[in-house]
Parts: structure tokens; sequence; C-alpha cells
DNA sequence: GCAAAAGTGTTTTCAATACACCCATGG
DNA sequence: CCATGGGTGTATTGAAAACACTTTTGC
């Protein structure tokens, strides 16, 4: 545990997961046991060993280190500033994961050395290290593709109704739609078929319950 | 000058700089002077010292290495394959560069120990190592900037004709556009300027100069 | 006057936006 | 019956796409 310095580039990697959780879309963090930044949070990642891709190494935190289902997973940036980690010199390369919360809580397994925790976007916490730039930039990317692909069908496995989809959109763009002309939007584009029931049991009518179109070709959306 | 394995990952910058050449899209690439791949054509880059960032590396890579003015630059995406390089691991960050062609004719300079060319995006030589792939994802990316900003100013800093403009969107989405659209959507979108003056000296009818608009905000083309 | 290349206008279709009232359920 | 939340329709505006003829120059 000495502070020695290394003299050869280290890579990390670092994964923003996202899930939806009672209807507001949440990032996982980890909070860190020891110094630095002991106690403040950060994205779950690991040092990249020579002989795994950033890919593998990536699904090996999710799995392994998390003890989460693998996932759909993208990579989004890597940063490289001279004063990351303050021994070394270490480059990270950032991905981001989309994990449906019904498999999440299926497939997850308790881990009792690592704290999880699941946080709002517009909440995050205070973070180790360069972070809060990351995920800002993560959330960035991710807002780019749930406007120009499909992606969020992933968070939407099963069954939904349209004005929780329009919450998922409102909360990631940060913007107000109306809900006429998105309903409009998503069901003209074909991106998302009527299945002919009805979500009931909760305050005021029924919502259709609708599912994304698996073959529905992928537009720009808004 | 030894194939001894090293034990440390190894992370090198490589770029793929855009100009435009008698109304052609270029790529440059490098022929490689030894071995491995020697005589085969790569994408210009440098292994990454410990004490610069990815962006400081590449602009060394563009004024030192190759002898051009520095440039606009974006970064595209983190390759870790394992087998990238024979004897050592080698990350490889890519990243696009574009150059317009006047800066570049005068603000060059010939350097006799590299050979650099010039290559049509859709006739790209033989390649060494995994550049092809690299190439293809960079032109995919320069794809969706294209169509999601104005980039394509850059190449364009002084006054232009619409038709030279349009074969260029041509050229890199690899589609045919309507004259008349084409004129339409730049001028009512507000992203090109009619200068008042006109072309002349070439065949057929003059045409029209134009230049960017800065104001004008980004918008989704096609 | 002919070839080459550029400019222009109209129609149709479709998506984007704005906006207000009715409907189905639970309590 | 009332509160809650969801569903629906219309009108306007603007962009997208398809399409053919005219204009300006060089030779």
């Amino acid at each position: 545990m000495s502070s020695m310095k290394v003299d050869t580039i280290l890579v990390e990697t670092l994964i923003g997961i996202f899930t939806i959780d009672k209807g507001k879309i949440k990032i996982l963090m980890m909070r860190k046991k020891t110094d630095p930044y002991k106690g403040y949070w950060i994205l779950p990642g690991k040092f990249l060993n020579i002989d795994e891709t950033l890919e593998d190494n990536i699904t090996d935190v999710v799995c392994d280190k998390l003890g989460l289902p693998s996932m759909y997973i993208e990579q989004c940036y890597t940063f490289s500033n001279l004063n990351r980690h303050m021994d070394n010199r270490v480059l990270a390369t950032s991905f981001i994961g989309l994990i449906d919360n019904i498999t999440l809580v299926l497939k997850k397994q308790e881990l009792s050395d690592i704290e999880l925790e699941w946080f709002d976007i517009y909440s995050i916490p205070k973070t180790g290290y360069d972070h809060d730039k990351i995920i800002f930039k993560l959330i960035e990317y991710l807002k780019k593709r749930i406007i120009n692909s499909n992606i969020l069908k992933i968070l939407f496995p099963s069954d939904f109704t349209l004005p929780e989809l329009q919450k998922i959109y409102e909360q990631i763009l940060n913007v107000q739609i109306d809900r006429r002309n998105f309903r409009k939007k998503l069901v003209n584009l074909g991106y998302v078929i009527d299945t002919g029931d009805v979500n009931e049991g909760y305050m005021g009518r029924p919502a259709k319950l609708y599912r994304f179109n698996e073959e529905a070709k992928e537009r720009n959306l808004f």
C-alpha cells in the first residue's frame, strides 16, 4: 500500500449503469472504502489487465465485482488528464450500461464487500476523482442515444404504459413533452405497439400497455 | 530492436485526417517504412507518453510528426483487441482531424523522413494492423457528425458553391441528393449565406458563392 | 447554337406543435 | 360524486420528397 509512483501508464474502465426504478432513471455508484476519496462515491470500474479487452474487463466489473447480470454496454469516451489519479498516470475508458429492473432484481447477487447505491441522475453525491465530469459526459451520451436510437427498449423489456415511458424521456432529456404529441410520435413512427392490455389497479383511468416494436427502424426523435 | 514482450499495456493514438482536395474528400495515410507491415499504409499516430494527454499527444503527431498545421480534432473510439500488435499489448484511441485545403497547403512543412498520401475514402490501400477497421469506424463517425452538426464548415472556411458542398455530402454519406431540395434545406435552415458573388470561369452557368453561417444553430440534416 | 452546369418553383405528404375536453377507475 | 390520471382530435405550420424546365456561360 505504498504510494510509489509507477512509471507506466495504467488504464482503467469506468461504467455508468442505468436502470429505471419506480419510474426514475438511476445511475449506480459505489462507495469508496479506502483512501484516497474514502467515503466518496465513484463509478464502478477496475484496472485493465494485459490479457483482456476493455469490453471484457468491463463485463467482469459488472458480473464479478458488482454481482450484476451481464447487460447491454456501449463505450463512450476515454479520459486522459494528467492528474486524474494522485500517484499514477491512469487513463479511463468510460462505458454506459443499461439493465432493466426486473432482470436486475432477479439476477443480482448481494456482495458484502461493496457498498452500492442507485442515485437520481440529477442528484449525484460527492464523487471521487474526476467522476463527476465523467458522469456528466455519460449522461450527455445517453441523451444523444435515446434521441437517435431505440436503446430505451432495453430498459423497458416488457409491457409499459406511455406515461411511464414519457416520464423517462422527460427525465433524461430534462424537458417537458406534450402527452398527445408524444403518443402520436411513438405510435405513428412504429416505435411502440399497443398490446391490447391495460394497466389496472392504480389511481385514475387505467393506462394502455405497449411494448417496443423490434422491427421499428431507428429514427431521430425530438 | 528486439521483439521482447513488454508486460505493460501501451497506449497509442491514431488519427484520420480529412481534407477536401479537388472536390473529393480524402484521408491522410502514412506508408510504413519498417517491419512489421513494411510498405503498408497506416494511420498517423504515436505512443502515448506519461506526461501528455491523448489530445496533446495527437496534436504533437499532427504538428511535429506530420508537419501539418494544428487542426480541429475529435476523439472517436478506443480499440483494445488483444492482438492489435504482435509483440506488445497496445490500445489505440482514435481521432478524426479536419483541415481545409488552403490552410493545409499554406502551412504544411515537407518532412523527408515520412511518406504521406491522401486517399479517397472508398479506395483505402492495404493497411497495416487493424487500421482498416479503425478507418471504417472513423468514417462512420464522420458521417454521423456531418449529419448532426455543421463541422463541414471547417473544410469550407471560405466561399464555396452549393454544388461543391453537395458533392461532399454525397461522397461522405454515399447517397444521391436532389439539387433543389439540398439548396432549399441548407438555405432555409440558415446553414449557408449567399455572398452575392459568383464563381466564374468554369464550364456552364456560373454558380453562386455561399459561406457557412457562424450563427446557425446545429440541426439534424437528412 | 450547342453542350455543360447551375438556378428555380410547385405539389404532395408527413411530421411537429399547440391546444382542451372527455373517459375510466378507486375511494 | 369527486379526484386522479389517461385517452383522444383538430388545426396550423413547416420540412421532406418528388419532379422538369429555364438560365448562363464557354466554345
